[in-house]
DNA sequence: TACGATAGTCAACGTGGTTGACGAAATAGT
DNA sequence: ACTATTTCGTCAACCACGTTGACTATCGTA
């Protein structure tokens, strides 16, 4: 049973997760900004990986992202709107209209996969060996349950 | 020199600080809705911990989260609504306005704390001894600048 | 065929952020 | 002591992101 030492807080956890991720997500669009993806926002990346290779709907995206098939529908025509989404009717159900990622997209989303594993490698060699791979572990072993819940905007402030 | 694993794709290390950070904040506000805290938001926390004891002026508070003193203002608004923040006027400079927190707020903020230690008690017992400590350590070393930038909302969307 | 379920959109609203403009008060300079 | 500048707070307009409720069009089925 541990007990709280008074030089490590508990409040200092939950900032340093945040600082992390903030970093990482930093430092990906300050590099997505050079290769030619200016207008990507954080946002933004996770929604295009939400829609995937095969393209999908407002009201599927808005489940997968934990959030309202209208909210959806507007990130959608955000993300239409800069170029990297695109909109079609779907010839076998004309409720549907199918999203899919543009050509442009897909470029954001494949240069964004690339500086992860860049990024993960800085990680690993300042860090060293195995203490990326024990985070990672860790954080799933506390966090397990809501991982692809991006309603971060509307979650965090309320 | 680390390469990438397959099996160790980058992309999931953001994910999972953010659903380490997710997780924690979750619990700290299912706990203080238990309570007696059920109005309070994420953001909240953050804010009345930038006012501080001795209290601060909207600008000032604006500059220490690192947002606009006009949004740090309209934040203020919503927290005096709801009885956490009070405004005096500054006898010494009729121009300042100052923000305190109010005893309730200071209850909200002391329960805050001894929720986060706990927490990181069970973080500390769950993944065995000096994981956290050294998770900390680790994120510390990564993410060392853009600690106390709480502009959250508006940086994730945009 | 008529009806219930589903997809998408519109409207209104709340929260959190931005910039620009402005008045009032403090401070600095002549 | 009187301007000139700076600073604080606020107002207004706007954008991004989320919500709920209502509505139309379409699909699938009893």
């Amino acid at each position: 049973m541990a007990t709280t030492d008074p030089a490590r807080p508990g409040f200092a956890l939950p900032l340093l997760l945040l600082a992390g991720f903030r970093t990482l997500i930093d430092d990906l669009h300050a590099e997505l900004a050079r290769e030619g993806h200016p207008e990507l926002r954080p946002l933004h990346g996770f929604v295009l990986q939400a829609v995937g290779a095969d393209g999908t709907t407002a009201t599927e995206l808005g489940q997968r992202l934990g959030i309202s098939k209208q909210a959806a529908g507007k990130t959608v025509d955000r993300l239409v709107a800069v170029g990297y989404l695109e909109r079609a009717d779907d010839p076998s159900d004309a409720r549907r209209r199918l999203v899919r990622v543009t050509p442009r997209g897909a470029d954001g989303l494949r240069r964004s996969a690339e500086i992860f594993d860049r990024l993960r490698e800085r990680w690993a060699d300042t860090l060293g060996p195995g203490r990326v791979d024990a985070m990672e572990d860790d954080l799933r072993t506390m966090a397990s349950a809501n991982w692809f819940r991006l309603d971060v905007p509307g979650w965090f402030g309320g």
